[in-house]
DNA sequence: TTTATCGTAACAATAGCAGTTACGATATTT
DNA sequence: AAATATCGTAACTGCTATTGTTACGATAAA
């Protein structure tokens, strides 16, 4: 994995559980078809879970199940869960520059939030039922 | 400068320049101006003159200059010139593993794909003029 | 009691990127 | 011609974010 391995892993591992059995996936399982560390699975996903967005149960026979169906998970619930900001960053103005840089330094970061939030709006549009879309039919077998 | 900070530089550079008097801009100038190095802003601007959006000169009096007017220069065409993709990313396929999950991971970068797509289509909508914006009326004075 | 699993800390390995120095090539100015 | 200013680019350093990995405690089922 590569770039933007957290959004598309946890893209991965909820279109992944959305064909689960009663089972709760394990993170070893997940990480396994992920082709990741279990660990990173586990680092991921606590985000979606402290976002309501997946359960996680410990112990013998514990993992993970969805909270919600998949058609009502969002890929902005997401992209929020994971706290990420693709095109804006939030960086504390400079403050001995002069009032035209200051104005301009202004103007650039306004002009990216607005970006950010028409690429939010773009991922409210899409869920993961619709990830799994075509894939949905293929029969399920064991791993 | 930190995350973004090639298209954030660029597109502060590229504003900043249609401020300019017929004089071109060194990137010692910009540099200053963008609280960065020269020759990071010629690394970033290099390609930006590669995708014709600006020429540059060398020699005494040399420096950058917009090669089109502000008003036909998108965000797009910036985002293209600096090679950028945010949301998506060229990630050979595993070939190692089984069928669903190599339909579930196509299925994931295609989204990706749309999405920068969308993404593409928002910045097209704006303009470098779009980025003045705001602070074009804002007197000229000597930095 | 044993086993399987998450939760989390700690650390190593890596990658990408900004910053910096250096120097050649080139064009203007004097 | 000489001096000067500027880009073009390579090479290197350092920083930061991220992933990978190991380890171990907490917890719950078998």
């Amino acid at each position: 994995m590569k770039r933007n391995s957290r959004l598309s892993l946890a893209l991965h591992a909820l279109s992944h559980m959305a064909y689960g059995t009663d089972n709760a996936e394990t993170s070893a399982n997940i990480a396994d078809h992920a082709g990741t560390n279990p660990v990173v699975v586990r680092r991921v996903l606590s985000k979606l879970r402290r976002a309501g967005l997946l359960t996680s149960e410990r112990g013998h026979s514990g993992g993970w199940r969805l909270a919600r169906e998949t058609k009502h998970i969002t890929l902005a619930d997401v992209y929020a869960a994971l706290g990420e900001r693709l095109v804006a960053s939030e960086q504390p103005m400079e403050t001995d520059t002069c009032a035209v840089e200051r104005a301009l330094d202004a103007r650039v970061q306004q002009i990216m939030r607005e970006i950010e939030e028409s690429l939010v709006g773009r991922l409210e549009q899409t869920t993961i039922a619709d990830v799994q879309g075509a894939t949905r039919q293929v029969p399920i077998h064991a791993h």
